[in-house]
DNA sequence: CATCGCTGTTACAGACTGTTACTAAATCAT
DNA sequence: ATGATTTAGTAACAGTCTGTAACAGCGATG
């Protein structure tokens, strides 16, 4: 029910955990970092900044972003546990990356990534899958921000969540949403009234119950699915949709 | 006037016809490749397809874009002389490619591709180099996406298109646009109507005029340029705007 | 335990863009 | 050259999303 497609920033915990032997994995690199601190809010890095580290989060969520000259704000993605942020090639970041929430991470310099990269050429496929993960994602993005209303791409991000780390529990899942509605909101291109008020539409349908501020409980993920618009889901669910109206683009 | 940034295909035609010897740039590795013809409106590979092939394009243009559920199309670039399309890692193309007029491009096998890589150390920044411009470009495609209206959309469009190709020509620059409005559309989220509306508008303050139906020239490229929002251009025309209403998010 | 403050929600008027329909222009074919 | 077909531009209308504002809820603070 739960198929993994798509994943933002190459998440490798699991995979590393079965070999435990060898780096046959990127995040294999950091194991011997210390791990450092950061309070939410904190900022890891900021766009332009010369980029001489890389970071594997081991615990906590962070958003990555651009600010354009007016003051606005993209949020071009979300990071969490196990994610490589960092691998962005060039000399300066795209993006800043700032912790939602306390954040634990592992630092590793940029000239001792690239000379593991270049002493272990079975890594080589490794970085390039996760550009491709990058490219894909962003890809994605644009997909959703080009031509998928409100509703779409609000169930395109929780569906997103459940996919990445996804918490089954009694009749429903729980997805935490540790950032505020004014991250989803930039980072789905809408106003934070607009992330409510398609939320509260899910919530009166019954197709999602909100758990506390930062997490909620999806009760049909199915429907949630087919409202996402990318119609690669085709479960057993599709009875339960009760009112599929959409206006695209 | 006229400053190149965030080029969207690694572009280097300039560039190697100056040391016309080795390569010293991707395009080198096409050069002794057949040149083959493909007419307007045809494919050159399809989202999906393995991708077995990397390809110069020699002359012409084409757009790469991604077909959705219901039909909705999202153009993700376009390409021109001098651009390298298929460097997209993985073993499937991300994207469609298509003529948009007769086009010309070389070809090149993945596999002979990666071997010149491998066997040319050289050529690796180079590889990373184009990854980080498509990345780059992406990221200012979701800002775009993201936040601009469409004004700015159409503006910002406008003079990446001018500082690929640029071509002076008695007063104004001439912006050649092999594409058609559904194009620029599907490129940019909007409608042909809103893109002829904005272009409208934009011919009535004086800040372009069309020259037939794929060329437009362009009288106050300074106003161009900040309509566009991307504010990092501060030129001598800025006392040329006129009215700079734009009703940010 | 009460108050303050921030975040999130709801309501409503308004703006921008999308939709539809029609006209004009340019390209292609005969 | 002339007519048919495709593409582009224009206008009226409708719809979604926005932006402002007031309200509610949760957490923090004292």
């Amino acid at each position: 029910m739960l198929q993994t497609k798509n994943v933002y920033h190459l998440k490798g915990g699991t995979n590393a955990a079965v070999f435990g032997g060898e780096p046959d994995c990127l995040q294999a690199l950091f194991k011997k970092q210390p791990v450092e601190h950061l309070a939410a809010g904190q900022s890891l890095f900021y766009e332009g900044d010369i980029a001489k580290h890389l970071f594997e989060v081991v615990e906590g969520s962070l958003r990555i972003f651009k600010i354009i000259s007016d003051g606005r704000r993209v949020i071009t993605g979300f990071l969490q546990a196990g994610d490589i942020v960092g691998v962005s090639l060039k000399n300066h970041y795209l993006y800043s990356a700032e912790a939602i929430v306390d954040v634990r991470v592992r630092r590793l310099a940029r000239k001792a990534f690239d000379a593991e990269i270049a002493s272990w050429p079975d890594l080589r496929p490794e970085v390039f899958s996760h550009l491709c993960d990058e490219m894909a994602a962003a890809q994605d993005q644009m997909v959703l921000l080009s031509c998928k209303n409100a509703e779409e791409r609000v169930c395109t991000f929780l569906r997103k969540q459940i996919e990445r780390g996804a918490g089954l529990q009694g009749n429903g899942v729980l997805v935490e949403l540790p950032m505020t509605r004014l991250d989803i909101a930039d980072y789905l291109g809408l106003t934070i009234e607009t992330v409510s008020r398609t939320m509260t539409k899910l919530t009166q349908r019954g197709i999602l119950c909100s758990v506390g501020r930062h997490a909620i409980r999806v009760l049909k993920y199915g429907v949630l699915a087919q409202l996402s618009g990318d119609d690669e889901y085709y479960g057993d669910e599709r009875a339960q949709i009760s009112y599929a109206g959409a206006n695209h683009h």
